[in-house]
DNA sequence: GAGTAAGCGAGACGGTACGTCCGGTCTTTGT
DNA sequence: ACAAAGACCGGACGTACCGTCTCGCTTACTC
């Protein structure tokens, strides 16, 4: 039995300036040349530091984004409620879509979604701490339209939500496409079709 | 100026053993632990021999897996059509479906999407090898429901592999959820609502 | 300027486990192998007890010997004298070499050697607390065979102990030959061949 | 089993860089603080070309001895032999206490010496490869004053130089005592005193 | 007897070196 | 001339200890 350490008496400058030196160092060598070396050196840390509260690279990586996101707001991602579903809609897909071609968060989102795509737990907390709070403010966007009768009231909203975010997911991930505000629209306008209620 | 290989003298039961050792120690031992001195090894040939005919780890999986492809039915790839969209359509998802949730194969398209991922390059050459002629074929059998009226004439085709095929990768890829065969009908229900024709 | 600590509020009993620790684990795993980790760790005591009373591993096995010697007779030490030098002589070799070979002892005697070998300054120590009382007694006995007629009245005593000593000790330190008491008997004889009066 | 790399492809510009290096860095920061790293930094070598010729880094020490040696007079190591067995002896008593006494070859021998202590195996070794032979050609000089009358006859040699240089050697090594050419001298006198032809 | 200061067990910390593994290059030896 | 074999330099890995540094806790000594 390995023993644990004492999280009472863990360093906080020291983790901060872990979690910091990780992002630092994705965004200029990129994902696949990152080393804890790296990133103990440029922290200024020991790497026993590193390997004694995180299990792998990933790990490190994943909590350098968690961090970040909890800095924002925390609590109540509530998206916008114009009694608009449509252009609601197109105004967040424009977001986001914008966000994944930023260039700037290029290295560092992809290098989370490669740890994740190899590492199953990783996966699962993500969806867990990050991905699943967004998704219930989605959902709760299209709960909101489908009491105002603008989207089947039997929709499957995870499934809704995959069919709308899928598409540009894959487009980013393999570079398969251009990410523009018009394919963020399109793909909105094909959503709400499938989704729209029955004419009855 | 590095000195270029001549492929007319290249071994070709070298080429084979070192494709088939990475195929299979991608399986046995996943792709981030998968070493170019494992599968010299494994190959019995010199690493030399592998850094001579392939630029980097990852193009040596792709050629493992167009090696594989190519084996396969060489030209003419076409979709079953019975006419009826829905049914063929169901049965292509179901195969997909089935396909990736096959944990033989798990590993090694891991690999290869990882790959991919990190590598523009080769996920172009992926595309232009081995995606696109498979997508050709699937929109062959979409152009041909247009004509019989079964799907809207002006739909974008290769948005409409996106909104069919997207969804099934991301649930495998993150391992998001299920990828059972109600799941792939589902999909090809919500594209066929999404995608049909307007009612005039 | 570093903080002096107080030897009254030392707690005897951390000092007297660390001690103990020290000897069991030289006995162990060998003195090149020993560390103060695990000395701290087998003594239940934290690193710092260590670091504040001892300034060196060497000091710490230092003292475990040093411990052990003074548990015997305290002061006064004799060696026996019937009046017969060579038998008496023989006596003492014979012992000492029996406990050079004894395989008990060999790993912490070694350690302790080597580590003097390393710091001179621990030699000077050793000399000067456990060497010099011994070697007083020896000469003691010397000086009563010259008193005696039995040895050369100019001889040099501390020469003297060197001739009959160092051999041995080289024997040992080095293992270049076995350590039986019959070697012991030799050296004595030759030593007095050595150092005998000169007929005149 | 470890497999076992073939001397044949050794680089010997490689392994007289790394000899080399542990010579000056042994003189310059004491073996005490010697590391494979700094050795392989030195020399301009991979790590891994140490550990795969050399299991431990007294190993290396020893080599580089070795190497020193075997470039010096090849074969036939003969002492001088004027007749006169009392001054010959003193010559070269009087150089080796000179060549112990030099600061320059202090911490390399010191180095070789705690090596062997700890080490048996590299202790028989360095009596076979370098002390025997050095060792026979003393006992060839003490042979001819055998038969020269000026030592007994039956005296054994190889206690013979344990007589002469353990108390030498045991002075160098724990510091205990100046190494001058009186004491060289002092140290033959005694000897030929002990070891002389009876009376008859 | 309360307050305080030291030593204490514990163990996290910034570091250094370990011995191993592998990347990519170069050299030797067939064939 | 390419291939197998594998030594080479380099550099990151994850581990072990170093000696220092806080933490609370216990244990004297002081007032």
């Amino acid at each position: 039995m390995a023993k644990q350490p004492n999280p009472a008496r863990r360093n906080e400058r020291s983790r901060q300036a872990i979690l910091t030196a990780a992002r630092d160092l994705v965004s200029e060598v990129g994902y696949a040349k990152l080393t804890i070396e790296a990133i103990a050196a440029r922290a200024g840390v020991g790497k026993q530091t590193i390997y004694r509260w995180w299990p792998s690279k990933g790990a490190v990586i994943f909590d350098a984004f968690l961090a970040l996101s909890e800095a924002g707001p925390e609590q109540g991602i509530a998206l916008p409620d114009t009694g608009d579903l449509e252009a609601d809609l197109k105004m967040v897909m424009r977001a986001t879509a914008a966000e994944f071609a930023d260039p700037a968060s290029e290295a560092p989102i992809r290098a989370l979604n490669i740890e994740m795509i190899n590492d199953p737990g990783l996966a699962a907390q993500y969806r867990e701490k990050l991905a699943d709070p967004v998704n219930e403010a989605k959902k709760a966007r299209l709960r909101s339209a489908q009491r105002a009768g603008q989207l089947a009231a039997d929709a499957d909203l995870d499934l809704a939500l995959e069919l709308l975010y899928a598409p540009l997911y894959q487009r980013w991930l393999l570079r398969s496409g251009p990410l523009t505000p018009e394919y963020a629209d399109t793909l909105v306008e094909v959503f709400l079709k499938a989704m729209r209620p029955e004419p009855a």
